[in-house]
RNA sequence: UCCCCGGUAGCUCAAUGGCAGAGCAUUCGGCUGUUAACCGAAGGGUUGUAAGUUCGAAUCUUACCCGGGGAGCCA
């Protein structure tokens, strides 16, 4: 018996009538007397092996009717087509054999609250609808590298210890490094920008950290974000990048994670309308649509989450903002020559009220330029030497932009909360397990 | 940091001033096709912590602790 082939249950189907072993863990049990239904996991899929009475020995048997959730198990056994089954095949059981007993898993087939669960998130993971989110945040990863590969993009890591804000110090983690102060990287965007000069085109992609004191749906302090730039880009070349970079993301998702979307109960048709063209409005424009909807907002506000998700329900696809009054962007946003109250910026919206999902935008790349903005925004000079060398040094037009992955996963999942999109999610109140 | 809501059995919840309850989980018994299986029985409680009001507090008051939702800020 046991040196049966080790099969996975998403192979199942290409053994049917042969004897097979499994190897994983109880998800579920139900019995009858003379039969135990058990249902196995093994992280590729769940399917039922039956233990009847009269076909295992009667050590197994009463093994099988004592065990608990979550044991783990090798399963020998027949693999036969059945019409019952949700996966087509179940497995009539040889024997059986017990690997790790598990006594009273917290975590039953019932309802549990949020609390309870990210306390056990190390336990959540195990269950078909954490597995489901997981595996479609794999292809999404999967899906921005290829694309980056597949474009002439080179990777550069960025550091995660840096030595000063690049926009103010309130919302940095500060550390001890040796003797001095360092803080935990909150964008790799500027050492992009050196990278850029070099390579052309390049794309970090790493954790990210905030400390901001933010409670809500769409925050965590610790989040991964892919920041690609590129030397020789405008504002429109980088808005044609997100748009497409995006729309490859989401059609993916559409290909090769139906299963996933389905245990997901996600009204896959959304995402599947996600094609380009992408909507295109100008923060101008913005307000306007804004005032006619019975908001007040002025000219130079910066939008939070609602103005977000007012102007997103305009549009079934993700809608591009640019050129936002400068005042309220970053001092590395390059003023629009042709309205210098204006940045060169551009904010991504996703649909169903998801929010910002990108933000990016083409760099000041005039020395003058971005000296000046270094003093409105009372930054240290001393500080952005290296990076005001990136203009003294043949500077050229660059841009690029920043996609937050948690944001863009429970998204596509249509997930109510982004602590669902990371394995062990990192939040002001909660750094366990 | 501010506003709102919550904390009762391992879990999800009920009990709104008068005996501390149910479902699931666990233990025991029954059932050869169950699909969050079902049927019967049992065990399981410092009602977040501390103080106060009251003949009597899970319930009312105050403070604190913990958590959730939202705002600001952001991806």
């Amino acid at each position: 018996m046991q040196t049966l082939k080790h099969v996975y249950i998403s192979e199942i189907g290409k053994y049917e009538g042969q004897d097979v072993c499994l190897k994983g863990w109880l998800y579920n049990k139900r019995s009858s007397g003379k039969l135990h239904f058990l249902q196995v996991r093994d992280g590729t899929g769940i399917i039922q092996a039956v233990v009847f009475k009269g076909d295992v020995s009667p050590e197994a048997f009463e093994m099988a009717g004592r065990i608990q959730q979550e044991s783990s198990i090798e399963v020998y056994g027949t693999v036969k087509e059945d019409k019952r089954s949700p996966i087509g095949f179940e497995i009539g059981v040889k024997d059986l054999k017990l690997i790790g007993e598990a006594l009273e898993y917290p975590i039953t087939p019932k309802e549990h609250g949020v609390a309870f669960l990210l306390e056990h998130r190390h336990l959540w993971l195990r269950s078909p609808r954490q597995l489901a989110i997981m595996k479609i945040r794999h292809n999404i990863i999967k899906t921005i590298r290829d694309y980056f590969n597949n474009n002439n993009f080179l990777l550069v890591d960025a550091p995660i210890f840096t030595p000063a804000a690049c926009e103010g110090t309130t919302n940095l983690f500060e550390t001890e490094y040796f003797d001095e102060k360092a803080y935990l990287t909150q964008s790799g965007q500027l050492y992009m920008e050196a990278a850029a000069m070099a390579f052309g085109k390049v794309y970090c992609f790493g954790p990210t950290f905030r400390a901001e004191k933010s409670k809500t749906r769409r925050h965590l302090t610790e989040f991964w974000m892919v920041e690609p730039e590129m030397a020789y880009y405008d504002l429109k070349m980088d808005m044609d990048l997100a748009e497409d970079f995006v729309e490859t993301i989401v059609q993916s998702v559409v290909a090769n994670n139906r299963a996933e979307l389905e245990v997901l109960e996600r009204d896959i048709s959304k995402l599947e309308n996600i094609k380009k063209p992408f909507p295109r409005i100008s923060y101008d424009e913005a307000i306007e649509i804004l005032k006619s909807k019975g908001k007040e907002i002025q000219w130079g506000e910066d939008f939070g989450g609602d103005e977000e998700t007012v102007i997103s329900e305009q549009f079934d696809r993700p809608v591009m903002i640019h050129r936002y009054p400068a005042e309220c962007k970053a001092f590395y946003m390059k003023q629009d020559p042709e309205s210098p109250k204006h940045a060169l910026c551009v904010d991504m919206i996703a649909p169903e009220g998801y929010g910002e999902i990108i933000g990016g935008g083409q760099r000041e790349d005039n020395l003058d330029l971005l000296l000046g903005k270094i003093k409105e925004h009372k930054l240290n000079q001393e500080a952005f030497e290296w990076y005001l060398d990136l203009r003294r040094y043949g500077s050229v037009p660059h841009a690029g932009f920043g996609l937050g992955i948690e944001r863009t996963v429970g998204w596509l999942c249509g997930l109510h909360h982004v602590r669902e999109t990371i394995p062990f999610p990192r939040m002001m109140e909660r750094i366990k397990p």
